[in-house]
DNA sequence: AGCAAGATTAGCT
DNA sequence: GCTAATCTTGCTA
């Protein structure tokens, strides 16, 4: 079984307490990490999207819908909102804060560690492939319902902090054509360049960051 | 109890 | 590009 290196830990409470679109900015180059019996899988964040609360038509909490599925996203910024797409699991971060209902959800990684167990869980032998989307990030992580509600502060999944990038695309958000204005909010955020995003697209503006 | 829709993916044309 | 896969959730009755 690999381990990680001592150094990673994970990012405290508070790092999840920031405005959600400056979440899922900060977000961008932490290292998502999960533990299972099988080893420990992990990758680079380099692709989210913002969901925020009752006033976005895309986000599963508009209108405060507060039903089992959403109820995570009523409860504190830094837990772990699972949900169930067709035949996938997609993996979220709230935010927002108590009865702020937001999340990012986390789109594609760049693989680090567990490789191995990774292309296992695939089926997939292309570093490319293995987690460049969102349901396929979890099935190589092996994130799955069980994950629902989980403190992402301590393992088995927890958010360490990585590289920072140099630079972040911004962009629409994928798949949700039919949520009227909201298909249309620039709440989608990349690593330029970076190989391993699930999607190319043209992007609204760059942010160019200080080192 | 029945049913339509879905923040996706893989495989084929 | 297009479609099937496949199943849970949430809404309506």
């Amino acid at each position: 079984m690999e381990n990680l290196p001592k150094e990673i830990v994970p990012l405290p409470k508070e790092f999840y307490e920031q405005p959600t679109l400056e979440l899922a900015k900060a977000l961008l180059g932490c290292l998502l990490v999960k533990e299972t019996s099988q080893g420990i899988a992990a990758g680079y964040i380099v692709e989210t999207e913002a969901y925020i609360g009752p006033g976005d038509r895309a986000a599963h909490s508009y209108n405060n819908k507060r039903t089992a599925r959403t109820e995570v996203m009523f409860h504190r910024s830094g837990l772990a909102y699972t949900y169930l797409m067709h035949t996938h699991c997609l993996f979220n971060v709230v935010s927002g804060g108590e009865e702020k209902p937001e999340a990012v959800l986390v789109r594609a990684l760049e693989p680090q560690y567990g490789i191995d167990v990774m292309k296992t869980r695939r089926g997939v032998d292309v570093l490319k492939n293995l987690t460049n989307g969102p349901g396929k990030l979890t099935k190589a992580l092996g994130i799955n319902m069980e994950d629902y509600g989980r403190s992402l502060t301590l393992p088995p999944l927890f958010i360490a902090k990585g590289n920072n990038p140099e630079s972040i695309s911004v962009g629409k958000r994928i798949g949700i054509e039919n949520t009227g204005e909201a298909k249309d909010y620039p709440w989608r955020f990349w690593i330029t360049d970076n190989q391993f995003v699930s999607r190319h697209q043209k992007s609204e503006y760059v942010i160019q960051l200080n080192p």
